[in-house]
DNA sequence: CGTTGATGTTTGCGCGAACAACTTTCTACA
DNA sequence: TGTAGAAAGTTGTTCGCGCAAACATCAACG
């Protein structure tokens, strides 16, 4: 028998698929507002945290991109005017990027075809219970894959399922 | 209200940090075997593929690499002897890459490591039965984000599991 | 109060991938 | 048969990102 044809391997392969592809779908979106799925991701992660700021090393783990990395993201986006970076108060070494009126700006207006967009490709695809299923089913997987997902919104304290 | 808390948006959060956070903890079998992501993800599309080879460009679009990617990582993998390029008889434009026996035994070292992987991380979290309604649903998905995901296989469909 | 180690962020460097231009070959059409 | 345009693949260029080192600051401890 061919050892290649798992049945883990297909379910493997559909999940990746339909990640990359459902990206690809919303990227026409952020390019046409001048952004990489990078940046929006930034962006977002900002919008979405108390008083749209967060630290430099916390926003680096919630979106899986190194700490250089968001370095790097962050000087683009000051330079475009959408983040700036301010200092913290109590620790001299870190500084947070947090969002200009500008970079809600731009969140804002890409946001209605953005969550158009999802619907398009996604949820609308699916009955209401279909859909409340699926999210269930990858909250399991997402609290098991990225336990330090939160990092930067609450202290959570992880316990080990044995 | 914060027009930045739709449910939409979280789930397209939590597909996209499943997606990734499982790609990093499949990552590290990946570098252990001396393998990028990219390249298993070449290796396993030729293994799946009828005798082993595909053209380059069906390569690139079940891949989601430009074409000019495709050239380069099977330049590595060439290289390093898993992969070989071979002219197509009926088209002198096109090559075929395809597995060298090295590749094939490559990729069956890792591959018990690897399904035990994507058990630990995604399939074991499961019940039979959720699973195979989490796999319908991304059916579902995958068959509107991608519809050409089939490329280069022009065979049958997926068997459909239950 | 100075030293040592830890932590937060930025920079030097190299690799990998996309885009566009180019070469070769195929296909259509007159 | 000859030409135009499309298609497959490769190459030049550019840029984003990760790794590791550097730099700045903090915390601990004598």
């Amino acid at each position: 028998m061919d050892p290649f044809d798992d049945p883990r391997l297909t379910a493997m392969g559909l999940l990746a698929e339909v990640s990359t592809g459902l990206a690809a779908q919303l990227n026409k979106t952020f390019s046409a507002a001048g952004l990489s799925e990078v940046d929006f991701e930034t962006l977002i992660r900002l919008a979405r945290s108390p008083q749209h700021k967060l630290r430099m090393s916390d926003l680096a783990g919630q979106t899986s991109l190194s700490t250089s990395g968001i370095t790097r993201v962050v000087d683009r986006l000051e330079r475009e005017g959408l983040v700036q970076r301010c200092p913290c108060s109590t620790d001299r070494r870190a500084s947070y990027a947090s969002l200009t009126e500008a970079g809600v700006n731009r969140l804002t207006a890409l946001m209605p075809q953005h969550l158009e967009d999802i619907d398009t490709w996604f949820t609308s695809l699916l009955a209401p219970e279909q859909l409340a299923t699926f999210l269930e089913t990858l909250r399991t997987i997402r609290d098991v894959v990225r336990p330090c997902a939160t990092a930067g919104v609450e202290r959570v304290e992880q316990v080990t399922t044995g």
